[in-house]
DNA sequence: TTAGGAGTTAGTAAACTTTACTAACTCTCG
DNA sequence: CGAGAGTTAGTAAAGTTTACTAACTCCTAA
């Protein structure tokens, strides 16, 4: 590696302890950082020129000295767009201040579109969105169903009819501007990480018209070795069968545990044991998860009405029944926050993370 | 970060460019790791100076121009201690080479002993090891059983009588070298990774006393939130119920899939259905995980005896059928080489992992 | 008025680069 | 067969970049 790059780690660490830590003096910074107020003053000096960071006048503290100048990330002059394929029988996109407030919104109905007529449609979304922007725009995060490979390419999302759409490049030749795709459970993992406080050992399980998950394991989110980790809807749950699959097979998870099935048994049954049910068998699939990376936080994400209540008990239970207890692992299952906009503001997450130097 | 860790980094590039590739010359180094010729004559200097590499002399090559000096890691030169706490009924340590090849060997058994004689007689055995050396010793690597914290402190190790013992400082202070502590498995993942050439997205089963596994995610180990990834053993596989378990569960996986329990169920049974079946409870215990972390290969590490043939192939039987079938992400299920040695090598990697630089 | 902290300037050390050179070889041709 | 041309490896010197320390000015509370 050479020099440069070891300043750009430097001008991403400041960046970070700024963006987490909140706005702080240079002579602060040196101190957190373990860098001197020289090498400090002169990485601020930097982000102030690129627009990244600003000051904000002298700090409120009184001590005695000189008073300090307080420097932020240019939390309200730059701004990220955020976009979600993935939610119901719409596509959705926000602008974003750097905290993940969503500050304009934009959507296109999908009706009966699919294939090439969405991908035009995705571009007109982005279109208006990025007119909506009143600050400079980072770049543009894209969560969407299916997988992506590298380079930003939708190698399969079938509920959108694509295959191997050149999703990154298609938005970027349309805007110019840096964009990043990834998959809408991958995207929501981020969000939760990053905005909702998550540890460094994660698994998010979005639900709505299947089930997947984005895992956070030391920190770093799973790609996996075909760009497929998080596809959990098609394993077998059990060894006591199951209803027959839309992919063919018997006793797929998605059988008990998508939207559509749990809206369609809730109204048939008259009472909340598909939901226990659907929770038991989320349980049983994650058990082995949960146990082979060690994790200590399952967070569930989707419709509130669905998930909060008997299903999270009934996750939490079936995992407490099927691990060894150790009182010092203790496993937290939880709801994420703000399900309706995990996407958008996950997408947008990326963008912050690679643009101002977090990767 | 200082413009030394930028040389330590390159320093470490350096040697494994040479690990990996083999003798090259300065020039030839330059080229592969995008550095100037005075740069990495400088770099390789160090090393020499170090005793981590040495020139071996012109290069055969014939071609226009001042012949070649090929340098290589210091293969000979140098060596590393392996220990491996996991075997059955004895404890085992080895001195191996860089290219992980054994050169002396030295065992204590277990017999009665638990606690803090077995502590003393692990002292002894290092003690033996270190002075079978032949080479400058760059550290001692130990795989044990159980869960390994924070600075190489066993938290756990009930087959060893083990209650937070700090393993690493006990070595450490005893030997004034570098030592490095991992749960067995972790251990035997690292063999197979860097030795057996390993993919990025890898689990590995390890199966003896207990079963456990050791998992490579992204080119990186997974080590869990409270450092007890891999503990697969205590999770109840499957909905059909099973035998109760030494830790009051029942239907534990442990309870089909570990080396006494089918060794007894073989010699119960007259036929390989144990085997089978063990093969198949391992399967569904490792669909979910497979699939959440697009894995592309599993591997089993123990007795040949026990895993080659049925259990191997139901493992992958059970997999395929519990699995959402995709060509281009092809599963491997594979058996490890050289099982009996394997915690050996991978605790040896570790230190050369950490001792040269590729942490 | 003093002490101490914030921030800046000047100069230096370390780690890289580029430029220019020497050393050591192969190939070609008279 | 020997001299000269051409090429590559490796090194010396000079320059640039990125950090540091030393020393200073500015500022304010006590």
């Amino acid at each position: 590696m050479l020099p440069a790059h070891g300043r750009r780690h430097n001008l991403s660490l400041v960046l970070q302890m700024l963006y987490s830590v909140g706005a702080m003096s240079r002579a602060d910074l040196a101190r957190r950082l373990g860098m001197s107020k020289v090498t400090v003053s002169d990485l601020v000096a930097e982000l102030i020129e690129s627009g990244h960071a600003v000051e904000l006048g002298p700090s409120d503290q009184v001590r005695p000295g000189k008073p300090a100048t307080l420097v932020d990330v240019n939390r309200t002059g730059l701004q990220a767009i955020g976009v979600d394929l993935a939610a119901h029988e719409v596509l959705r996109a926000a602008v974003l201040d750097l905290d993940g407030n969503i500050l304009a919104r934009a959507e296109r109905p999908i009706g009966d579109d699919t294939g090439d007529a969405i991908t035009a449609r995705v571009l007109e979304l982005v279109d208006e969105i990025v007119s909506a922007a009143t600050a400079p725009i980072l770049g543009i995060g894209v969560g969407t169903p299916g997988i992506v490979v590298a380079g930003g390419v939708v190698d399969t999302a079938p509920n959108l009819g694509w295959r191997d759409v050149p999703l990154r490049d298609l938005i970027a030749d349309a805007t110019g501007l840096p964009v990043f795709v990834v998959n809408d459970a991958d995207a929501a993992v981020h969000a939760d990480y990053t905005l909702g406080n998550g540890g460094d050992d994660l698994v998010l399980v979005k639900i709505g018209r299947g089930v997947g998950c984005g895992l956070i394991v030391g920190g770093q989110r799973v790609r996996g070795a075909h760009f497929a980790a998080g596809e959990i809807g098609h394993v077998t749950v059990g060894t006591d069968g199951g209803a027959v699959c839309r992919c063919g097979k018997t006793g797929c998870l998605e059988t008990w545990v998508s939207a559509p099935r749990l809206e369609q048994a809730l109204a048939t049954a008259g009472d909340d044991s598909p939901l226990r049910e659907a929770g038991e068998r989320l349980g049983i699939a994650l058990a082995p998860v949960v146990a082979v990376l060690d994790l200590a936080e399952v967070v569930l994400s989707g419709p509130g009405h669905l998930l909060a209540g008997p299903l999270r008990d009934s996750v939490e239970q079936t995992l407490r029944d099927r691990l060894l207890a150790r009182p010092e692992a203790e496993l937290t299952v939880r709801i994420a926050h703000d399900s309706d906009d995990i996407v958008l503001r996950g997408a947008a997450v990326l963008v912050l993370w690679d643009q101002l130097g977090v990767v």
